[in-house]
DNA sequence: CTGAAAGCGCTAACAC
DNA sequence: GTGTTAGCGCTTTCAG
């Protein structure tokens, strides 16, 4: 691999005035030309490490999320879209919803140097993670909060979204509605059993413990809490789940065990995505406007990296929208 | 951020102690417990930056797929949890399905001095990639291989693979096939192709070329083409469908028409996902063993790095199987 | 407009 | 077992 030192001896100028026209500074229209010419001759390319390492700056951003399923690479996916943009890369990971996983990813992260972060949480405490903000590297929290800390974070209104799904079954008549819902230990679960439970404050119902449960936001789980809140003596009349990897795995109990959707058992999906779309019945979905997450928190990242803005750290609360369709539609 | 002179400064030692310290080298239990203390301490953190820039090793690979979705992910997701236990991160990157971002993508992933590379080509030339190769960087092609150069890659046996899908129709008395192809600049999609051709020829029939098309690998070409086909005055009794963003579309496609299947039309999918496992009904799919590919590449990218392996390109062709369902069970 | 030189944070001979 | 020293490839004052 040629260097700079290769380039600035065949062109008989110093590595700086190389180094400038690398950086587009002002050098002389001929000199400019021959030093041009001689990378391209060359192939030359510049060492991005060694930049970095002077400069202080990497022009790359680490993306934390809990599993490279379709809801955060979605995502990811505009994120990294505008953030290359701006001429930055991503450092990717996966933290298997494992609170120590995550940590060490992160720290992994801080020692490539990254610029800035985006982090899906997997717990609602993130202490460890001010040190490092206060170093100046920002971190963005996406779709899930920190409950022990301040720090910068672009989700939707969780409660409000599950309340509209809720409440939405109880229009449609149904009363017995269970939930599926995620960890706890993580805000969106929690938030989302907040505006389930309030739904049901509102209009005065009462809750039966049996048909409430908890798992891990994973397929596995929604398929083994579906299957047992099916296998009741007064199974639901209707099912809340809490996110999209649930949502399928609810689905494929019901289709083995031979229940109907919505005749049998109704189902709302928090979610939406293709399978909820073209699932038969399609699935009533509570959905998230994924694009404009992973763009404002891109942006808001990459204006964070530039020093472009105060301090103060800032929530986006984004508002889901329903989606109804014929998993709720009891006839 | 201390560094690794503030170690040595606050443990009166040099530099040099520390940095052995840091990689485990020998060194007096005494100070070696000090420095270790100190460096907790202090919080400090090794620049990784400047450790690659020394060593000429950043311990980073890159990953570029053509998107980001369930296929792709899987694979990337096996493969970075084997290479981060070799201690290697992933530097994440879509092509968007375009060659000219392809080679974009590589040439920053070059310059950010990446170890090696892991990527899923989006045409079948990839002659820019021997200079590449040439320089030490390893390479390994992933799902999809190149006609102007040999290079490892770990695949399927796509042409088999096609084979099988198709003459189980074929099996189950369908005589009216059509084929929803991808690109066919690309070898997955020429090798379905091939295997779908070939079918023909061992039975012995004729093909309609009205029923052969071909779209760029996305649901929404698979949509539009299913729509197209079922569309016309003869359309297909049954339709192999080239790829599993493809069947998507092609299932939503057959849905809004209110077409039935089997009973109207029977599919083949190639590639095995959540969403032919739990569609209505289930789809037969050609699977590839998606685990195993991502295992592969991973290990063999890793020996490649550490040079342990012999120059010559090496070719894993894995087989797929074929996995039976409803949405062939003309009856 | 250009060059000399220092230095980013670390490792690795080479001496001691 | 430990320190000295010379870079890795680049950018960036500071002179000229």
């Amino acid at each position: 691999m040629p260097t700079i030192k290769d380039v600035a001896a065949k062109a008989e100028v110093s590595t700086a005035t190389v180094s400038r026209v690398l950086n587009g500074e002002k050098v002389n229209e001929d000199t400019k030309e021959k030093i041009l010419k001689i990378i391209k001759h060359l192939g030359y390319r510049p060492n991005l490490i060694a930049r970095s390492l002077k400069t202080q700056k990497t022009h790359t951003f680490g993306l934390v999320v809990p599993d490279y399923g379709q809801f955060f690479m979605q995502i990811a996916k505009v994120a990294e879209d505008v953030l290359n943009g701006y001429g930055y890369n991503m450092l990717a990971c996966f933290s298997d919803e494992n609170p120590e996983k995550e940590k060490a990813r992160i720290k992994m992260l801080m020692e490539k140097q990254v610029d800035g972060v985006l982090v899906v949480p997997t717990s609602d405490q993130g202490n460890y993670l001010t040190k490092i903000n206060e170093r100046g590297i920002p971190i963005i929290l996406i779709d899930r909060m920190l409950k022990d800390i301040q720090i910068d974070c672009v989700l939707v209104d969780n409660v409000n979204g599950a309340y509209q799904g809720v409440e939405h079954l109880i229009t449609k008549g149904y009363q017995r509605i269970g939930i599926i819902n995620g960890r706890q230990e993580v805000t969106t679960g929690e938030e989302r059993y907040r505006g389930y439970l309030r739904v049901f404050e509102d209009y005065n119902l009462q809750i039966d413990r049996d048909i409430v449960r908890f798992g891990n936001f994973s397929t596995e789980s929604g398929y083994t809490m579906m299957k047992e809140l099916m296998s009741l003596s007064e199974p639901p009349a209707a099912v809340f789940v809490s996110n999209c990897y649930m949502t399928i795995g609810a689905m494929l109990a019901v289709k083995e065990m031979g229940i109907r959707v919505p005749e049998d058992v109704a189902i709302v999906s928090f979610d939406d995505t293709e399978f909820t779309r073209l699932s038969t019945p399609p699935i009533t979905a509570v959905v998230q406007p994924v694009h404009e997450i992973g763009e404002i928190a891109a942006n808001l990242l990459y204006k964070r990296m530039c020093g472009e803005v105060p301090d103060n750290p800032k929530m986006y609360r984004l508002k889901t929208t329903l989606s109804i369709r014929a998993s709720t539609n009891q006839s």
